[in-house]
DNA sequence: CGTTATTACTGGCCTGACCAGTAAGCTCAC
DNA sequence: GTGAGCTTACTGGTCAGGCCAGTAATAACG
């Protein structure tokens, strides 16, 4: 008879939690990946060739290239054959969140009216933020994509987009929280890779530009002013406008809930 | 005399775009992602084995294998040693946008204050779409939570911790919006991650737990009674009020701006 | 008929090799 | 001397083939 009675002897001692094997390219992902978080290595910097990390970790060739790839595909580092130096670290990028999100849309039925919304609570927050703080540099900033995005509307829908865009980093730049500005690209990169080809023939008229160079003008007005709570409203009721007609009509719900908010 | 001018040959025609070397194993994760989001490869089917694909893709294993390895980096598949059913797709999971944020957290030298302040603008947006959206099953489970909370008081802050948490995931999930959902949870783990030693000490008193229950009580209220203005404003102060300490005097103006917002 | 051993696979990992690039250093004509 | 061109010693990309430990369907067995 065992002085341990099977199945009882852990039940009420120390919490264990579940394990999955760990292969040694993980090893190798992890450890370099720690070493850039740390800042050992920093962006610029070289990791050592092939080869050589096959004796630093004492892997064969195939084990460390895995982990290459997967750094490689993280945005981490870039491999260039022939490249004397080796594989580079790379600077920090939002490539790889975007292409999560994106992956998020594609996947999880996250539907376009959730990600409009989100859209709409980051650049409103975003137009609130920067009508608190921000610089003399930066609302001249702001002034300036306007003038761009006033010139480009005779352009073409193309340029008149790329100053919108510009326009909208200026404002995530000046609320001074790059969470907010990374997150914001990312959405406002999905929602136009979504609709891009529907909206380039919808907005290609000087007259709907016109109306949203105004609308600009009036999140530019407020943040100006310094008031936060206008500017975050126009700021979402622009997008909303702007947007809502991509949405079908039951899933707007929740968007006009974030439009009535703070209204009268 | 050559007819056509160096230099000037391309200058005015079609506009190219620059090219990266692509690698046979891109081409192979490329085939499979596709396939996936085509949904020709649904969750809990299987891929051939690596040998299999080898022959399928032309490529050796080696290559074959740097791609699955990407792959499951990816959380796309996974693959377990001698399954003879091959790699197994995976349903989506947010894993792979967490650990991109993650990421970002670290990375970006992302500061205290920034998190705070981001996770002050998801969980009011949050709490402000649930008063307007939320059902009366995901109400009950908001109580449900905040009975646990108030039980957990005297076991201890662990205890309490994860009833807190438990709370806001209910109120995340109120607000379908799933992007809110995941932002909020990773943003959280970031804070806490980064202040849990020290948060452990501090707030492991029954007073300051119940004050923070209080708090909750008070969000709860708000959402229940429909008031989505109050929802968010109670909220972010909340936030405030309990994280304020660990953010540096001077860094705390835009945390004071989204809590004056919509006041007076 | 249930249980156990077999077997034919699986993925993890390694060795060794070939090729096409790159860039530093060398050569050589000017 | 100095610049243009060539050599060379590397780099990463890819492949072929092999060994091992693990899995699960199946065959053999009681």
């Amino acid at each position: 008879m065992d002085h341990v009675r099977r199945g009882e002897a852990l039940s009420d001692g120390a919490q264990f939690r579940q394990v999955a094997p760990v292969r040694l390219y993980q090893r190798i992902v992890e450890q370099i990946e720690q070493a850039i978080v740390r800042g050992d290595l920093k962006p610029g910097q070289r990791l050592p060739s092939e080869r050589e990390l096959v004796t630093q970790f004492g892997a064969s060739r195939p084990t460390v290239r895995e982990a290459l790839r997967v750094l490689e595909s993280d945005g981490l580092v870039r491999s260039r054959p022939g490249d004397p130096n080796g594989p580079e670290i790379l600077p920090y990028s939002s490539a790889g969140l975007t292409k999560q999100m994106t992956r998020l849309v594609q996947f999880d039925n996250v539907s376009m009216a959730e990600l409009i919304s989100f859209r709409m609570i980051l650049d409103g927050s975003a137009s609130s933020l920067a009508a608190r703080l921000r610089s003399e540099e930066e609302l001249s900033a702001m002034e300036r994509t306007i003038a761009v995005m006033s010139e480009a509307i005779e352009k073409g829908y193309e340029e008149f987009s790329k100053a919108d865009v510009a326009f909208h980093e200026a404002v995530a730049v000046a609320s001074r929280n790059s969470l907010i500005e990374v997150c914001n690209q990312v959405v406002r990169g999905a929602v136009l890779g979504l609709i891009s080809d529907k909206v380039a023939h919808a907005h290609n008229s000087a007259a709907l530009m016109r109306e949203s160079l105004r609308h600009h003008q009036e999140v530019l007005e407020a943040i100006r002013a310094g008031d936060g709570q206008a500017a975050a409203r126009i700021s979402r009721r622009k997008l909303y406008e702007y947007y809502a007609g991509y949405v079908p009509e039951n899933e707007r719900g929740p968007l006009l809930a974030l439009v009535e908010d703070e209204e009268g």
